[in-house]
DNA sequence: AAAATGATTGACTAATCAGTCGAATAAATG
DNA sequence: CATTTATTCGACTGATTAGTCAATCATTTT
């Protein structure tokens, strides 16, 4: 039975831990079937056996990591976020914290970026991932209504929201530095902006 | 050796060319690592020798088909274009070449958003495919020097028109019936437009 | 029509893969 | 302390992989 205290749950809880960040590693950087599982034990520093232990199949392990990273970038989207802010402090906000843990949080984001829509994911742990998609949707039905947004579908305009966010994640882990600097994330924001605004 | 007449090449060109197309094919769709050789020979209707006699190893086949597709894409992108058009004419039609290539040559497209930038293509092939983003680069160039386009570094602009590009073809291949269609090519080439533009 | 050359085949091999299993150890329980 | 239960290990297995090779077939050249 899994430990109470707290020195023994944690060399239990640490391996599968380490198993899971160590597969989102090479994920992403190798691929899923360029991936083998000895090398994710390998490098977990578990055998084999104990990696199965935890996850009963390869494919079970990279559906866990697919709900993990889907929780963790849910979870910060909407921090802050409050219903009397102005549409577009609103979208503001959503960019920043979809910018800022992309970047902070490089495998899981390229992860999701990755496998989010992969064969391996089934189609039964996907079905529950559309939350991100109903919060947007609802933000450009907002923005329809209030007569910012220009004409444009609906799931058009969300595509094209989208597209310039990943872009700019991408932008933004090439130049760190410039994370911090406002000139360059509000240039940013302004893209998307003015993208799908009169 | 290679045989002259008609008929006889025909034959020869064939097989390598099925090889090609179903590869291309079966990459998009399933990953180059989890697409087995034999599949690929099977399916383009030749024997496993057959595929190894054209391509080295598998690694050149998909090398072969990225220089393949390379070719075909930067080839349609300036289809038209002539050097007295105005800065956002000649957008609009870099824009639409791009987005009519991509709908129409669907695996291609794919293939070249899935391979491009993955370790399966060596560096010295990866090298030479610059060609595409000299030609925007200079576009951007063009803008900024005549003040259209707001302030914002150079390779960050060229992030969001890529990454809006690549959004507006994924849309419009779910969406076909549209491609034909001022009001929406419009649409997304105002997107484009308005996200760099003062 | 004989010789030479390239095209094509598929059985085969060595390596690698996901996943199993029985043994050993550590922790929890009575 | 004895017993049960959970964790960990790594050698092992059957399946699958990329790539080989000796043989055959088709075409061109002499």
């Amino acid at each position: 039975m899994r430990g109470i205290l707290m020195e023994e749950a944690r060399g239990t809880i640490d391996k599968r831990d380490r198993v899971l960040k160590t597969a989102l590693r090479l994920f992403t950087s190798q691929g899923f079937h360029a991936t083998p599982t000895s090398q994710i034990a390998r490098e977990a520093g578990v055998a084999t056996g104990t990696l199965f232990h935890y996850f009963k199949s390869k494919d079970e392990l990279i559906n866990a990591l697919y709900l993990e990273s889907r929780q963790a970038f849910v979870t910060s989207l909407v921090r802050g976020i409050k219903p009397e802010m102005s549409l577009k402090d609103r979208g503001r906000l959503y960019f920043m914290n979809s910018l800022h843990w992309g970047v902070e949080h490089r495998d899981m984001f390229l992860f999701y970026q990755q496998f989010a829509n992969s064969p391996y994911i089934d189609a039964r742990t996907r079905k529950r991932g559309v939350q991100e998609i109903g919060f947007l949707m609802e933000y450009i039905g907002d923005g329809q209504r209030e007569g910012v947004f220009r004409e444009m579908p609906a799931d058009m305009a969300l595509a094209v929201i989208e597209s310039i966010k990943i872009g700019m994640i991408q932008y933004f882990m090439e130049h760190r530095e410039r994370l911090n600097n406002r000139r360059y994330t509000e240039a940013a924001f302004s893209a998307i902006w003015n993208s799908i605004t009169r």
